[in-house]
DNA sequence: TGTAGTTTGACATTTTTTTCACATAATTTT
DNA sequence: AAAATTATGTGAAAAAAATGTCAAACTACA
């Protein structure tokens, strides 16, 4: 059981924290105090401190925080711990290339599949996935247990396949199309917009330039 | 001249307006009012009303917002007024999802080329670019007057190509490494974390299923 | 074992962000 | 042309978030 009450502003922070810990345990390192891992981070010790507590705390006074014990819990606090199968929908360039990301696996995503509306793409090879019909998606999605769509359509036909999956069963979208996708409760939508972090690039610079 | 004292959180929510409005535009609305974009946008129109009227206000009592020229007004605060060119270091799945990505020149971004460490790669067609050479980034930064880098390298590589870009003059990176680039106060980093949204979902998915 | 030094977690304070509420001014209707 | 309606921009209030502080608790070391 999960608490429910806490503020996005903290649990927005948490993959990054997980970030940070992973690399440091990979290299090595056993302890680390809220001050140093402030540094590194840049951002303020206390602000580390209280965004831990509020998950209970996992420090020790005098001592710190252990990494590895520190990376696990906040792993079981983003859901980590939990293995979760996805499709991805659409085999553009976009689907291509998450479809070839490997870090899914260390995360706990295992990706079952990339589905495409196009014929004439069916059947071609994406990494190792053969790009599957829209059709074998509804099967698919109750057959395989998949929790997560990646939907990386255009636009104009995102919200249509979010409302197929949802209704399929998935709990998650994770939308790199271009509109803000809509969808019932029992689902929860992240939205990739790489254009406005681009925008907000663009901005930072005028800025700077002004 | 541009404002500089305007705080990130109402500068972050720029983009998103400006995708609303050039989709109203683009759907041929003339005018909206604060209330109806709030409820389009699922913010309070409040919040809309007072991040306008940080960059002096665009509005007419009684009326609303001409779309038009708040989207006009917006993409210029945001710099997109000003073309600016770009190329994108690393033709791996990621770059070359970007570069195949048709957007920028909607937004005044101008792709100028993309480079890759590999020889092996080298040459090789990424949608209308052909892959060059590392060697020849400095010269081509310099001459054609590139101002933003899209760093898509392995995490070890990205810190030195993020060094070696602002050498050669850059004044923003969009940094898709796994890593929190660091750079000189003549250049502008954004971080894109595609793996701390999906954490994200996680966690969403795992506070709604308990 | 005792003591000096370190560091957390909690809470108090400050700062930032969001929301509210309204005076003002334009539009729209009658 | 007047009245009714609409809707902005702003200053004030409320809420949320970040930061500072410190007692308590542990570590480390002699």
């Amino acid at each position: 059981m999960k608490d429910k009450g806490i503020s996005s502003a903290v649990t927005k922070r948490l993959p990054r924290y997980y970030r940070y810990l992973s690399d440091l345990k990979a290299s090595g390192v056993e302890r680390i105090s809220s001050k140093e891992l402030s540094e590194k981070m840049k951002v303020t010790a206390s602000q580390i401190r209280q965004d831990f507590s509020n998950f209970g705390g996992f420090g020790q006074q005098g001592y710190g925080y252990n990494v590895d014990n520190l990376c696990t819990e906040i792993g079981k606090i983003l859901g980590l711990d939990t293995k979760r199968k996805l499709v991805i929908i659409g085999a553009g360039h976009i689907g291509q290339a998450l479809a070839n990301y490997q870090g899914f696996s260390k995360r706990g995503f295992i990706l079952s599949g990339i589905y495409d509306a196009d014929d004439s793409v069916i059947g071609s090879r994406v990494g190792e996935y053969s790009v599957k019909p829209m059709p074998s998606l509804k099967e698919d999605i109750k057959k395989d247990d998949i929790k997560i769509a990646v939907i990386a359509v255009p636009k104009h036909a995102a919200q249509d396949v979010a409302n197929m999956v949802c209704e399929y069963g998935v709990t998650g979208i994770w939308n790199f199309a271009l509109v803000d996708l809509k969808a019932p409760d029992s689902c929860v939508v992240e939205n990739v917009h790489l254009v406005e972090s681009l925008m907000n690039l663009a901005y930072n610079i005028s800025v700077k330039e002004s």
